[in-house]
DNA sequence: CGTTTGCTTGAAGTAGGTCAATGTGAGTGG
DNA sequence: CCACTCACATTGACCTACTTCAAGCAAACG
């Protein structure tokens, strides 16, 4: 997965923009060990110290908070390529927990060595700020479909904002996509409980929007959900055309 | 409101670090003349192209986004000292609909200078970069209220965010507070109807939690609300240690 | 003053929750 | 290769927090 450089970091911003060797060699620098995690492993907890930030290299991981009486709200949903907990730069302490949803291969990297991306490569700082940017627009769905859509819509949205994003690394996906997740773990996403969620997606199913087998879900008729929620597609390419030249 | 440099952004990023001459000379000239808007008016839609983003002067407003079917849900809510619409600097289209929820008087700027601030001013970056982050934080806090919250813990939590944000920049507010905003909106924020926030709020009354006169509105047990949700404070100073020198 | 906008209240309906039981497949130990 | 377990999916009966609809009321406003 890492090719040349053996940095997932690079890897994955390279994605994005050109780096200078420079750059390359200030991130590659950062690099820690691997870790690996089994299924259902809690890296991090919210409210406690943690000066690492993530990139995944493999699995499914969420990110959730939990309220003291048990009830728990996953906040976002971590894939293989994605950078977790540059957010949480800023708090001292972790704003949400980090659990795997299946066995995980993760590359650590120290928070702190940020600063020197702000301060000598101002055209990766404007990078990260605009991943943050597309998360935060992603929230934004996220609270709209909590407020106001029903539970067929809710998960109508978790299907397509989901394949949407595993289009980005993986062009060729087609209408049928792995979801490595429980149906417990989807009601806690979109507020729903585990029973519902189920009764939910076999109702999708019986009306032939999706298909389902196993871990496997198959969307029958994107076109159509997507219209039915006004779905925007957050992953498309993002506007660089701002960003300072070096 | 504006003293001396003459420009709101100054004033506003001037609250949470030093600026020299350089860094506010930039943003001072960037400043547009100011604008007045009535209550309940639509500073920009939702999918339109707009090049400025605002510093609130005076009046509250808020972002909201709508469904294909009327259903509206309201995002976030802005205060005189925000600054609107910088994250959407990487869209070219604006995710969310701005409109006012009472005469207001805005600065705007345009986006597009903002290149200057990452190119040159790197510690301004990693500022803007960290109220990104505070607004990320206080989104997974309306997220979890929505997705697992009931409507009298989700009013609850509203109430104590607004408060806290209101205590940034008015240290003596005391337990009461205007909020200039309609039931129907509460409702748009909290995804409830305008109905069951009136009655909600009805309820908190009559349980002696809260006290209501027109728009003013007094917490009469704020700890208590706090441990009823759990609530955290995320306008505490933020952690700036991280910054780069200059 | 008449109109509009927002607040209040009650009655009736429903989406989704709770509780409880049963099914099922993957692992595991013997 | 079988029995046991455990985590998840599935299903049904019942319940409730919220919605919907509808009507009256009060304050602001042209």
């Amino acid at each position: 997965m890492t090719s040349g450089n053996n940095s997932c970091l690079v890897e994955k911003l390279s994605y994005y923009m050109d780096l200078d060797d420079g750059a390359k060699g200030h991130l590659a620098r950062l690099e820690k060990d691997q870790q690996f995690y089994d299924s259902q492993h809690d890296i991090y907890m919210g409210s406690s110290h943690n000066e690492n930030l993530f990139v995944v290299k493999s699995g499914w991981l969420y990110s959730y908070t939990d309220l003291p009486d048990g009830r728990r709200q996953v906040v976002s949903l971590h894939h293989p390529g994605d950078v977790i907990g540059f957010m949480d730069i800023v708090f001292d302490e972790n704003t949400t927990s980090l659990r795997s949803a299946e066995p995980v291969c993760l590359c650590p990297f120290p928070k702190k060595s940020l600063n020197v991306i702000f301060d000598e490569t101002p055209r990766l700082a404007a990078l990260l700020f605009s991943l943050a940017v597309r998360e935060h627009a992603i929230f934004i769905d996220m609270i709209r479909a909590m407020g106001r859509m029903s539970a067929r819509e809710r998960i109508t949205y978790l299907m397509l904002n989901t394949i949407s994003r595993l289009r980005i690394t993986n062009t060729k996906i087609g209408s049928t996509f792995r979801l490595p997740v429980t149906q417990t773990e989807i009601g806690d996403m979109l507020g729903l409980t585990n029973v519902y969620v189920n009764k939910t997606l076999r109702s999708l199913e019986e009306a032939e929007y999706i298909k389902r087998d196993g871990q496997w879900v198959t969307l029958l008729r994107e076109d159509e959900m997507r219209k039915d929620i006004d779905f925007t597609d957050r992953y498309v390419a993002m506007d660089t055309s701002w960003f300072p030249d070096k």
